[in-house]
DNA sequence: ATAATAAAAGACAATTGTGTCTTTTATTAA
DNA sequence: TTAATAAAAGACACAATTGTCTTTTATTAT
């Protein structure tokens, strides 16, 4: 469904927002252990993140990344967009470039049914309520280690 | 969504099955024509839907695919399978390998309902009935060229 | 000012997915 | 039996995704 790139977005964004309300920082090393994400590509990932304003981050001593009030409200569909395009909130379920109301392909109607609510889903769910799940316990973003 | 190889095969399928139903094998060519496939790319796609048994064909003067009674009434759901795997149909949205009601991650609850419904919308849907919708000119497979 | 810190950026490697081309095998019409 | 046909199979080639490692830049505590 979502792209590897998508899916280390969405969990580090959850674990930064639920760092964030205890007025932390999360550095990469404590996001990628959290979330059991590969290091170096993570951070990439968090670069396009920033650069779309949907995480702020700071260098240097006691920097890290973390969320403003307003980017905890975002939404994850955000992140979707940053990292994997709009294909899966509007493309063609068959992959059909021309697929249309005129000229749908025959999946066309079921599949756009499916599509709307895999984008309600995501644009109703936001990143800090995400993070409350956390908090709450009730909510992992990795194999808990016993 | 799909991967490339699950769109040319499920595309495939409803050709042939169109094609089937008035008697007729379709040959690789043919079928590469009608929706808009790379040629040996698809081959290789419909060698998979032959050796599970999605679709027949058969070598030599003639020759060509095409689809059985029984072959018709298959659900899409099974040419994902084939192609991609179940992970779309069983895993888990944000890609945890040890998410579960016990320990799910925030988005669990959500996107067990849309992948559910995911699920559904392939298995309800047989080549047939979407080879049908072809026939009545109703559904496309590709781009029409006037 | 300096050293320590942490993100940003760039170069590169491995893997997977996609696509092409050629050879082989099976089938059938003649 | 032979030639023509069409799928099967195998060897590559290319591109995108995923992942690693190193260097640079910005920030801040001292």
């Amino acid at each position: 469904m979502f792209s590897k790139s998508c899916e280390y977005a969405i969990r580090a964004a959850i674990y930064i927002s639920a760092e964030s309300s205890k007025e932390k920082k999360a550095g990469i090393a404590d996001i990628c252990d959290h979330i059991e994400a590969p290091r170096h590509f993570t951070a990439k990932i968090l670069q396009i993140l920033t650069r779309n304003k949907i995480v702020s981050s700071q260098k240097g001593v006691n920097g890290g990344f973390y969320l403003t009030k307003e980017q905890n409200t975002k939404p994850l569909s955000d992140i979707v967009s940053a990292t994997d395009g709009n294909v899966l909130f509007n493309g063609c379920g068959l992959g059909l470039k021309e697929c249309s109301e005129e000229e749908p392909c025959p999946l066309h109607e079921k599949f756009g049914v499916i599509r709307a609510e895999i984008k309600r889903m995501m644009e109703e769910s936001s990143i800090e309520s995400m993070a409350k799940k956390l908090k709450k316990g009730n909510g992992f973003l990795r194999a808990e280690v016993f």
